[in-house]
DNA sequence: GTCCAGGGCCGTT
DNA sequence: AACGGCCATGGA
């Protein structure tokens, strides 16, 4: 069982995700770079669900503070209180002044700057960030950035559990094997979109699915699961 | 009332 | 290296 093969099987099944939601229009009008929502919605949705994510997201448009400069110039116990309904606000709000003005101070808050790297060297940096862990980081360069590097989330890690697809479940052994996997059978130019694609997939999948409490009974993918026979 | 959600940090072993 | 506690809201 590869991940290819997994990703086939999802796709035909749920077609095209459209990740990552975010409102473009609203950044036509307001002259705003889309890429900084999807790095708040990187932050903001760490192990959180999406839907409150969405309301602090809208707090914070609604105060017109939807890019790093007006980040950087709120005062953390007003943006604790902006972000609150995508919970960990102390954490959260902490986290958004570090990435904004890591971005405001070493790349002139120019996004095209820090993105337009080496994918090592963003990585790098954004882990060293303090709240910015290998999943968001991931998220940010895949997001936002466009880069082809694959997102491993819990439901990642669950779906190779159960599968099983691997054995050793360290984010860069789950991380490897799927691109290792995905890179032989698709061209280079391709990636981004199916590792894009795939990620939202999983999510897709988890949700209706392979949850904590699994629904087996119509999942795509149960033909090929250990866990659904073990059912029996 | 209980469980859970698109993690990461920090202290302990 | 691996694990547990912690952080917080709001919907199911």
């Amino acid at each position: 069982m590869q991940p290819t093969y997994i990703y086939k099987i999802l796709y035909n099944k749920f077609g095209k995700q459209n990740w990552w939601p975010v409102d473009k229009e609203y950044h036509k009008k307001n002259n705003s770079d889309f890429r900084f929502e999807i790095i708040v919605g990187a932050i903001l949705t760490q192990n959180t669900a999406w839907f409150n994510v969405e309301k602090a997201i809208l707090s914070i448009k609604k105060d017109d503070i939807l890019d790093i400069k007006n980040i950087t110039e709120t005062n953390f116990d007003t943006l604790k209180i902006i972000i609150r309904p995508s919970g960990f606000f102390n954490q959260k709000a902490k986290r958004l002044l570090t990435i904004s003005n890591y971005i405001r101070n070493n790349f002139n808050s120019d996004l095209d700057k820090f993105f337009n790297r080496e994918i090592k060297q963003i990585r790098n940096e954004l882990l060293s960030l303090n709240g910015i862990g290998p999943e968001t980081a991931d998220s940010i360069l895949l997001y936002a950035g466009n880069k082809p590097v694959f997102v491993v989330d819990a439901y990642t890690k669950r779906l190779c559990e159960r599968i099983p697809l691997k054995t050793k479940l360290s984010y860069d052994d789950i991380q490897n094997f799927f691109e290792k996997d995905l890179n032989r059978n698709y061209k280079s130019e391709e990636l981004v979109y199916i590792y894009n694609e795939f990620h939202a997939l999983i999510v897709k999948l988890a949700k209706d699915y392979c949850k904590k409490k699994p629904n087996c009974d119509n999942c795509p993918l149960n033909n090929n699961c250990k866990f659904f026979k073990n059912l029996f």
